[in-house]
DNA sequence: TATTAAATAATAATAAATATCATTTAGTAA
DNA sequence: TTACTAAATGATATTTATTATTATTTAATA
């Protein structure tokens, strides 16, 4: 099922806020950060049903989990791409490149053993503000 | 400091036997995976030290952190390399692919905000034995 | 609008990871 | 080699993260 494709689920206040939070916030939004934000407009969520929500959004193919330093991490963009991750305070950024995901894809032809359906590559550093406060 | 370089630090049996161990299971073993396979040789060892151990060595540079599914794995290989990643059960492979290294680290040049020193790819699809379970 | 299966909130239970602390050990220097 | 000391360990307690339970509420459908 594509994400645009509506999925065969109940599409309460809590999970509609979850997406559109997430669609809202490329940031790639930790669990407690999830839940701050929808609570903003749905006060009494409970954090089990943004849990709950994001492991079932997540099956569903709506939402994809990635993981920074040991920590769980969501985001609703499923147009492939790449990302930035900062080596010291897991911060994380989208990253567009066709050609790099043309290259890997290419790649991904001539591997056995696994049939590859889709590629993304980190790229591993230190962010600005990150770099700045050591340069202090 | 590079992996083969002596770190500055006690090198007692347990982090030699899990140094040891994941040097020699290039699988990524998960936390749990790696205590049962240290403790058939220092069997009165806690499971709290292979915690703090994986944590510390990490920290130490010694180890790397990758995470599957949700779950946390452990290597020690520091030669640049790729993933594949079985969407299905999460077993992970390295993959060697000295040119797509190569054409990242000349993308990433161009890349600002973050200053990047090393990249890896992913390779997600389904492994041999999730696709033939499937086809029965 | 009434029905019903599914979802929620609140909370309890479980699992994962870390902290505590008395004891042991690796590394160093006499 | 032995003695010393900071660091590491094992055992366990504590904390944090995640999942399960259940009475109540709600979205979807007729």
């Amino acid at each position: 099922m594509k994400p645009t494709e509506k999925a065969d689920m109940k599409y309460t206040n809590q999970r509609v806020e979850i997406l559109a939070f997430l669609r809202e916030h490329d940031g790639h939004p930790t669990v407690d950060e999830v839940y701050d934000g929808v609570r903003k407009k749905l006060t009494r969520i409970s954090k089990a049903t943004v849990y709950k929500n994001l492991k079932f959004l997540t099956e569903k193919g709506l939402l994809e989990e990635v993981n920074v330093k040991g920590v769980s991490r969501f985001e609703a963009n499923f147009i492939p791409h790449h990302h930035l991750i900062c080596r010291e305070c897991g911060r994380m950024e989208d990253f567009n490149s066709e050609q790099l995901l043309d290259y890997s894809m290419k790649i991904a032809e001539e591997i056995e053993g696994f049939t590859i359906v889709s590629t993304s590559t980190n790229f591993y550093g230190v962010c600005k503000k990150c770099k700045e406060s050591q340069g202090i």
